[in-house]
DNA sequence: TACTTTTACTTTAGAATGTAAAGCAATACT
DNA sequence: AGTATTGCTTTACATTCTAAAGTAAAAGTA
């Protein structure tokens, strides 16, 4: 069996969970978009093969950065959603989201405008991570009705 | 040939740059070792295959975040400098290292202490860039000697 | 109740990419 | 002049990714 770290750096292991061109894509479809199916995120622009979004989506799972589960008023859909784990990825998100549009924006003309650039980059992270919550919260009040 | 992107969106670009498991291990042996040769980077603890090192340096170069060069000492070793695209991506790096700290840790009990815990975050960002700045500075006064 | 559709996958075949090891040419060292 | 080092490239093999089709179970429809 193939080991889950390649060293003891810090960095480096946080790549090995997270370091590919898909699994941050997933936290995004889920945190920005508030996807929370298997075939909602599937139907994302960039179209990841089902195959490696089920692989994907496992992995996530095993590390506790997403949580599986189905809704009482439905048995068959999946329901993923973040865990707390997973919402704190929102600053290295945020991050990203300014690197790339300062320095990979000239690369590709058609990227999408960033919105938020007057806005306090931490008042952004926390209002997404709070939106979230309140969605999470509510996709799970279905499970518990009041 | 193959498109550089897969989408407009500001995140999946960055990713299409940088999202792979050694492009940001190299950055960070250039901004946080001060590697600046093949050989230094070669030699790091993950053991990156020379093959895919020499296509993603070529690919950081490409795209200015790094830059190629010799210096007159030495007509064989070609020096690596992270440029300010490069040294810009030291946020990014930093908020990885602060959440696979909380998040990654209790799955790689091996992993290294993380040192500044109760540092400023932005001044550790700063000072790791103007350190290298200066690093950067005095490799190349080598080429034009006072 | 039967039929169709939808959902969440799995399987498969081929392409692309990654790994490990060896090879090589130019420069530097002794 | 001979050896070692550096920065790669090449090669063979293994793993992973992509794209497409297939499947089983639940849900919706007639």
């Amino acid at each position: 069996m193939k080991k889950d770290f390649r060293s003891s750096c810090i960095i480096a292991s946080a790549l090995d969970l997270i370091g590919d061109k898909w699994s941050l894509l997933i936290v995004r479809d889920m945190l920005m978009h508030h996807k929370k199916t298997y075939k909602e995120i599937a139907a994302s622009d960039e179209g990841v093969a089902t195959n490696l979004l089920s692989a994907r989506l496992k992995m996530l799972e095993s590390f506790d950065i997403i949580s599986k589960r189905k809704l009482p008023t439905n048995r068959k859909e999946n329901i993923y959603l973040l865990s707390e784990k997973g919402i704190e990825l929102a600053p290295i998100i945020m991050e990203i989201v300014i690197w790339s549009d300062k320095n990979v924006r000239m690369h590709n003309p058609d990227m999408n405008p960033f919105e938020y650039k007057e806005v306090d980059k931490s008042f952004v992270i926390k209002n997404a991570q709070e939106r979230y919550r309140e969605f999470a919260g509510q996709v799970l009040e279905q499970e518990a009705p009041s």
